[in-house]
DNA sequence: TTGCTTGTCTAGCGATGCTAGGATCGAGCC
DNA sequence: GGCTCGATCCTAGCATCGCTAGACAAGCAA
């Protein structure tokens, strides 16, 4: 058993492997330079292993997108509780958010801009993704406002930070005022 | 004269038809779909003629996003014209937005999700850019709020939308409480 | 009619995602 | 220890992509 056991440990590791130069690929140089080529001559083995690993470039997108949804929701995490307060902890979450978009943003692109081929607002949502709402969640709920669900209100909340996040990062929106969009965001939208 | 007057004619004509086809053929079977090749064989033209117009796909994709950008900004004076009181105003500005996104989806893809080679937020920025951004401007300022640069209110609300028009078209967010997020919004962003 | 510009098409280049089929290597049995 | 056979990996190739060079035809001016 030890042989096989072997075997799976190398596969296993192969695939992060995988995941990871993808991921590094393409905050270097964009989604659009990870091709199959490109990644299989880094990873040094051949085109045909990365369909060992994955049904094709989409479910490798999937994976790294799975990854940084888990990052996110440490990030998240991390932040809000070591704010104190409601409001001070909104603010720190949508910051922590757009940062992470900004300092992501192939990662980014992945999670939501890209076709990772990942299911949403299903029973068959992927964890980490479900996990990443979650704790947005728990930090959004408690300012929604009387009367007002909190799912709901975690829904509109983060709409309005990915909108801030892709139009900027897009060039849509001038980054200068990025700070003063939040406390705008927070502001309004928090029943403090 | 009349007949290099004749043959611009034409040659605008077939411009709209590339256009008008591109679009098309993206709405019924999505951006992927579009190929230079296809495009070509549904005007009834070759390739290189795209070319002859087009600097490429990029600028095909740039174009039905300016027509877009037009036809959105019509919509969006339509709707608000017709509402008297700012609230209400806001209210039908945000369910058209949405709806436009919904109904257009390629479309809207075009105008924000794709590379089309446009600049934003620059001095250079496509006229009908620049106006649909105002006919929000026209209708978000006036519930701003005390303080608030309407412009940075408006950037914020727009993303917000975006961010809903989105989320819900990939699928992230449930559809069914699509107006009760709307309600949501207005009823926390706008000043009444 | 002749020559030239303008317009269009055929054919092809390099690159893409993905796959079929052959080569190689090592585990496990006699 | 040698052999067999299955798992593993690679070479080579397919269809398709965006884009372009160069041949060819059509229509204008002289």
């Amino acid at each position: 058993m030890s042989v096989q056991e072997r075997k799976q440990r190398e596969r296993a590791e192969r695939e992060r492997l995988i995941v990871a130069t993808a991921r590094e690929l393409a905050e270097q140089q964009g989604w659009d330079a990870v091709t199959t080529r490109r990644l299989a001559e880094r990873i040094e083995y051949s085109q045909p292993v990365l369909y060992s690993h994955f049904r094709g470039k989409r479910e490798i997108i999937g994976a790294v997108a799975l990854e940084g949804a888990a990052e996110m929701a440490a990030a998240l995490r991390a932040t809000t509780s070591a704010a104190d307060g409601p409001r001070t902890r909104v603010t720190a979450l949508a910051r922590t958010y757009l940062d992470f978009a900004e300092r992501n943003p192939a990662v980014y692109d992945a999670m939501f801009q890209l076709d990772g081929g990942l299911a949403f607002a299903h029973e068959d949502t992927p964890e980490p993704l479900k996990d990443a709402f979650a704790a947005l969640l728990e930090s959004l709920g408690e300012v929604a406002g009387d009367g007002v669900h909190p799912a709901l209100f975690t829904e509109v909340f983060w709409a309005a930070l990915h909108g801030l996040a892709t139009l900027t990062r897009a060039g849509r929106l001038p980054p200068a005022d990025a700070e003063r969009r939040v406390e705008l965001l927070v502001g309004r939208l928090a029943m403090v």
